[in-house]
DNA sequence: TAATCGTGGAG
DNA sequence: TCTCCAAGATT
């Protein structure tokens, strides 16, 4: 695009934007904290699903300060469900961060901010720009399918290595007086027009600018590398009960469900039954010795690079005391109490099952 | 750089 | 059922 027709751009976009755009609960405000908040959950999440989550979320932890003397457990509990619970952790630490150096006030200026645990180059530009009104531009999935129709960019989307280039073709194009409006019209018009299957050109206030629509190759925009396989693992869990409550084990702080409580268990290993798997790992990593009594439920779920296979018992107990290995924590709860703490999604599926009656004999 | 990190919607 | 991919950050 000819850099005389900018301009032009900038308005047409922001005018479709004054009539098009959507009434989410974070457009209700100027708190860069809550702004903050929105843009976490909006990683990688679509708008439709944090919608529920962002309106429990500013009820329960209405201000930086409240979050930021919230326990890590109630924050989690919040974002259970949600998904990708770093960005849960990484915001309640960046909260007391900025408690402590900042007096309880956002930063409004890109070396502080950007800083902060779980603050990207995204989430930097989108709260400076949408809360404080700072020139910078965000450069998210939408806004790289966007540009690469616009500008018929070949770089692939899904390439580190395209970044910068995507970054400086929206820091060209933004509209620097309203850098907070534009980059959300931005967004906005790649959620609801210019979206990856069947784009809708004809409602397109950009589209006498997009040069993917004026060759006809719409279609073969934005690029992007094939992705790898994703491996299948099988593993067994255990509901150990034991005088009317079950174990459940907290998970290693860091890493893959960070924080989170579920029932023990592991990978199946070579050649090994689902049964024997439960009975050992259970052994493994809480010492204890269990009984298995019935097969409860087989369980598959997809996370973020693997997708797994979850062969579910109930167990009783019969020896040992728990000594942990592995493991951060561990207690014996009331399956009403369940529901206080934080499981991930592949547990909650069968958590409901728990309150029913024991079925057949493994 | 590329792998890791969840879950749900949509085709 | 499978794949894509969604207001990305971290290591």
């Amino acid at each position: 695009m000819n850099p005389a027709d900018a301009p032009l751009f900038r308005r047409r976009l922001l005018e479709w934007y004054q009539r098009r755009q959507r009434p989410l609960p974070w457009r209700k405000t100027h708190d860069p904290y809550r702004i903050w908040v929105s843009e976490v959950m909006l990683q990688q999440t679509q708008v439709k699903t944090v919608q529920p989550y962002y309106v429990r979320f500013i009820k329960r932890f209405p201000t930086l300060r409240r979050l930021a003397g919230a326990d890590l457990q109630d924050v989690l509990k919040q974002w259970e469900g949600l998904g990708y619970y770093a960005r849960a952790r990484n915001l309640h630490r960046a909260c007391t961060i900025v408690l402590k150096q900042h007096g309880g006030r956002v930063p409004d200026t890109w070396g502080p901010f950007r800083v902060l645990p779980g603050v990207g180059d995204y989430i930097a530009a989108a709260v400076l720009s949408i809360a404080f009104n700072r020139p910078h531009a965000v450069v998210d999935g939408n806004v790289k399918r966007l540009l690469a129709r616009l500008l018929t960019l070949t770089a692939p989307v899904n390439r580190a290595a395209s970044h910068r280039l995507f970054q400086e073709q929206a820091a060209r194009l933004l509209d620097r007086r309203r850098s907070g409006d534009f980059n959300q019209a931005m967004m906005e018009l790649g959620a609801l027009v210019c979206t990856p299957s069947s784009p809708q050109c004809p409602l397109c206030p950009l589209v006498r600018f997009c040069a993917a629509h004026r060759s006809g190759a719409t279609a073969r925009f934005p690029r992007r590398v094939a992705s790898r396989p994703v491996p299948e693992i099988e593993a067994a869990v255990g509901v150990v009960f034991k005088n009317g409550r079950v174990l459940i084990t907290q998970r290693p702080a860091q890493g893959l469900l960070g924080g989170l409580w579920e029932f023990p268990g592991g990978k199946l290993r070579e050649g090994e039954g689902p049964a024997a798997a439960c009975v050992r790992e259970i052994k493994e990593e809480v010492n204890l010795e269990v009984v298995v009594e019935s097969a409860l439920a087989q369980v598959r779920h997809a996370y973020s690079h693997f997708r797994i296979r979850l062969h579910v018992f109930r167990c009783r107990y019969a020896a040992g005391r728990v000594r942990r290995s592995g493991p951060a924590a561990h207690r014996w709860v009331r399956l009403a109490d369940l529901d206080r703490f934080a499981f991930p999604k592949a547990n909650r599926k069968f958590i409901p099952l728990l309150s029913r009656r024991p079925k057949a004999e493994v």
